[in-house]
DNA sequence: GCAAGGCGCGTACGGTGTGCGCTAGCCTGA
DNA sequence: TCAGGCTAGCGCACACCGTACGCGCCTTGC
């Protein structure tokens, strides 16, 4: 017999309410950031973070006004995460370039789906960590010696490029996790299906064909690395000048 | 009287199948472009994709495995629009790659909607106009003297970069599109709302009230030249070790 | 001891992608 | 010439989605 859920049963038999604590901002970020991490970006629901909160999803929306602004929100936490070197002197200029870079890059690939977002957030997200780690990283071209006019513009190249390649790589790795595979593994699978494709433009086989034997994670690793040395370098003669 | 959908009307007066051309690949992906420019990645639906072409839905998955691999056809059908000059001598390589850029950076402002998808492609998709488009980048830093374990490099930092700035500027000018507003407008109407959030980030603010009334346009341009003579000087200096 | 407000929740609406099986027209082969 | 199979379009249905709304409980402040 179906009881009607309208009709509340008896102040008796109904338990009150489980005492649950409060919901806040707080969890709900760290709760999505937990299944973005386990599931990616693509089957992440509002239903699905309220089950995993206990909670209804509509209640969410009590503490976030929308999916898009929690969006937001997360991802200004994961910028929390990331530690700029402090400004020393030039001297020491390129080597906190490089490991701030490399942060960056570490904080994507940890978090393959934030990628994207850290391409559409620009200007329009101005949370307290993502300008926190603009102003930092704003010190550390000042304190090189960019003028006041450039110094913006030598962040920009420098985020547009590890962003850029912070995207590829965890889209890469994303569709590697999805195939249940390792990285070499999947390698490995694809390059009968590569090879066969790029028949006709035998440039594009030369590069992956000599590299065959390496460790990929070794070759994406020293791929950034090249384009960051080659971006400082093109950064440094500019300030010489 | 409502006539039962499931009894379908006599012979005579059924009329016959109106003789529609047959829907083909090239149809759908054309139409899902026009749709796309017109409004954006989040509203395409296949449903509104189908009454564009006069179409049930359904009927576009005798074409298309799902809306995934239309994506894919979609962004390799954009990359047909590129066109990489012909590689000459290590003269004019500078000058053919920074048109590639540019012209790569114009595509993506054309279809704003493109440039996270650019960013998921790398080596997943690899439609024919992809290839070539690799394939003729590829020969001009080879026709330039990069040795063959460095030209994949050089393209791929060049490609992070155009494709990370790209997708800012993307995503910010969509942001403005839906505003309704032209970009100074906006960028007028937002500075109050950002002067406050960076009050305590004094170094954010220095760089954009200096070039407060500067053509917004020309100053997106104008980081992405500063940016990529950065690279092209970085990529020049190890050509010339 | 009571009023007010905040919070969780059930329900519902208008979407979404897409699997399934029917139908009708076309092409083929006998 | 005609039967039979193949194919493309379609209606329906399913399992989801984000989120607006309003109810009732619980806590808080007086």
């Amino acid at each position: 017999m179906p009881v009607d859920p309208k009709v509340p049963g008896s102040v008796w038999t109904r338990p009150s309410r489980p005492q649950r604590e409060q919901l806040t901002r707080e969890q709900i970020v760290a709760a999505t950031i937990e299944l973005l991490d386990a599931e990616g970006v693509g089957t992440l629901s509002m239903r699905k973070l309220g089950t995993r909160l206990d909670a209804a999803a509509t209640s969410l929306y009590r503490h976030v006004a929308n999916k898009d602004e929690l969006m937001e929100l997360v991802v200004d936490d994961i910028y929390g995460e990331l530690e700029i070197p402090a400004a020393g002197g030039p001297a020491d200029w390129r080597a906190a370039t490089t490991r701030a870079a490399a942060g960056l890059r570490a904080m994507a690939l940890r978090h393959p789906w934030i990628a994207p977002e850290l391409g559409q957030a620009g200007l329009a997200h101005v949370g307290p960590n993502t300008m926190r780690v603009s102003s930092e990283l704003l010190a550390l071209f000042e304190a090189a010696g960019f003028p006041a006019q450039e110094k913006d513009r030598a962040m920009g190249t420098l985020m547009a490029y590890v962003i850029g390649i912070a995207t590829s790589e965890a889209a890469y790795l994303s569709l590697i996790a999805r195939s249940g595979r390792t990285e070499s593994e999947w390698v490995a699978d694809q390059r009968p299906r590569f090879d066969e494709a790029s028949q006709e433009h035998p440039r594009l086989r030369e590069g992956s064909s000599a590299r065959q034997d390496v460790n990929p994670k070794k070759i994406r690793d020293d791929d950034f690395a090249y384009g960051l040395d080659r971006i400082l370098d093109g950064l440094a003669a500019r300030l010489d000048a």
